[in-house]
DNA sequence: GATCGCATGTAAGTGGTTACATGATTTA
DNA sequence: TAAATCATGTAACCACTTACATGCGATC
C-alpha cells in the first residue's frame, strides 16, 4: 500500500465533492474506465487507512430503511498530499498488449489466425469509439460549466487518438498480412 | 501460475530456436519492451514447471570456466499448447495512465503543472521515436529473410503509431490548456 | 419471486516486480 | 581494480482482482 495510486485518485475525487465508497467506484467506472480502475477490495481498506491517517473524515448518514451511507471528505492535509502528488512527475503509462504478443510469434502458425484476431480488435476499436461519442454527449449536456469537464474532456481525447490510429493500424497490418501471404 | 502469459511467451521464443531463461529475458526487453514484459523471478520457477510439465525440454552445457547454462527447447506438447493459445481471443490490452489521471483531476490545481507534464511527455515520446528507429534499422541490417522480421516489423509499427498520435495529442492538449488559461 | 441497484466489507488469490545471493568472465 | 555482463535462482513484497457475505428497496 506504500505507493498505492489508488490513495491518490480517492483524493482527486474527494477534491471536487464528499461522496461514498460506492459512489467512488461507480464514477471511476463510468469516468476513468479507459485509463484507469480500482475495485471494492482497494477502495474501502485504503479509505479506513487514509481517514486513519487524517487525509478523509467520514459521517455516517442513516436514512430510515437504508443501508447506511459513509460520506468521505477530503481534509487540508488531503489536499496536500494531493498537490504534492500532482506535482510528482507521472509514472510511464502500462501497457500491455496479448495481441502484439501473438502477432510478434506468429510465424509459428501463419498469419491466418491473427488476421482473425486483428479483424476483432478493429471492430472492439470501432465499438469502442461510439462509447465516446455517448460519453461525450452525455457529458457535455449538463456539465458545459463545469471546470473539470475541460480537463475531462482532453483526457477523452486521448483515448480517442488511441483508438483512432489503432483502427489505422489494423487496417494498414490486414493488408501487410494479405501480401504477406500471396509472397509465402 | 495458473493462467500466465508468460508461459506462452516463452514458448513463443522457443518455437523460433532453443535459448535460456537468460536469453528469454534478454530478447523480450530488446524486441517486445513496448508491449510486454518478463522478469527473472517469473521466468526461471514458470520454466521449471513447464519441463515437469513437459512442454519443454532442458540440456546442461557446461563450458569450463563459465558458468553452467541451461538451454531449453520446445517440445510437441509445447507446440501443440502454444498453437492453442495463438488461436484463442488475445485479451483486452491494458493501459493505465498517471498522466491522464492527473489530467482528470487537474481542476484541483490549475492548469500549469499538468502542462510540464505533458511537455515533459511529449520529449519522453520523441526519444522513444527515436529507438523504435534505431530498432527497425538494427533489424533490418540482417534479419530481412527471415519471416519472423515481418511480424516485428508490423508491432513496431503500432508503437509508433501509437507514439505519434501521442504526440500530436500533447500538442492538441498544450494549446487546449494554453486558451483555457486565458479564459480563467 | 427473481433480479437489479444501493452499500459496505473481507479473504484468498493473481500475476508480477524487486531485492538479494552467488560467482565467473570480460571490459573499461 | 572496479564495473559491467553472463547466468541462475529465491523470498518477500506489491498493487490489485475476484469471489463471497450481508441485507434493504425497487423493479420486472
Amino acid at each position: 500500500m506504500r505507493n498505492s495510486r489508488t490513495k491518490y485518485a480517492i483524493l482527486g475525487w474527494l477534491s471536487r465533492e464528499p461522496m461514498t465508497g460506492y459512489d467512488l467506484k461507480k464514477k471511476t467506472e463510468a469516468n476513468l474506465a479507459f485509463f484507469w480502475s480500482e475495485s471494492y477490495g482497494q477502495i474501502y481498506p485504503i479509505l479506513h487507512k487514509m481517514e486513519k491517517d487524517g487525509l478523509v473524515t467520514m459521517v455516517e448518514d442513516r436514512e430510515e430503511g437504508r443501508p447506511p451511507k459513509k460520506i468521505y471528505s477530503i481534509t487540508d492535509i488531503g489536499k496536500e498530499s494531493l498537490l504534492l502528488w500532482m506535482k510528482k512527475k507521472p509514472d510511464k503509462d502500462v501497457f500491455r498488449s496479448e495481441l502484439l504478443l501473438k502477432l510478434f510469434f506468429s510465424q509459428c502458425c501463419g498469419p491466418e489466425i491473427i488476421k482473425k484476431h486483428i479483424q476483432e480488435r478493429m471492430d472492439d476499436s470501432r465499438a469502442k469509439l461510439r462509447e465516446y461519442d455517448e460519453m461525450m454527449a452525455r457529458m457535455a449536456l449538463n456539465r458545459n460549466d463545469d471546470p473539470a469537464f475541460s480537463y475531462w474532456t482532453m483526457a477523452v481525447e486521448f483515448g480517442i487518438n488511441s483508438e483512432l490510429a489503432s483502427i489505422d493500424w489494423c487496417k494498414q497490418t490486414l493488408n501487410n498480412l494479405e501480401s504477406f501471404e500471396k509472397k509465402e
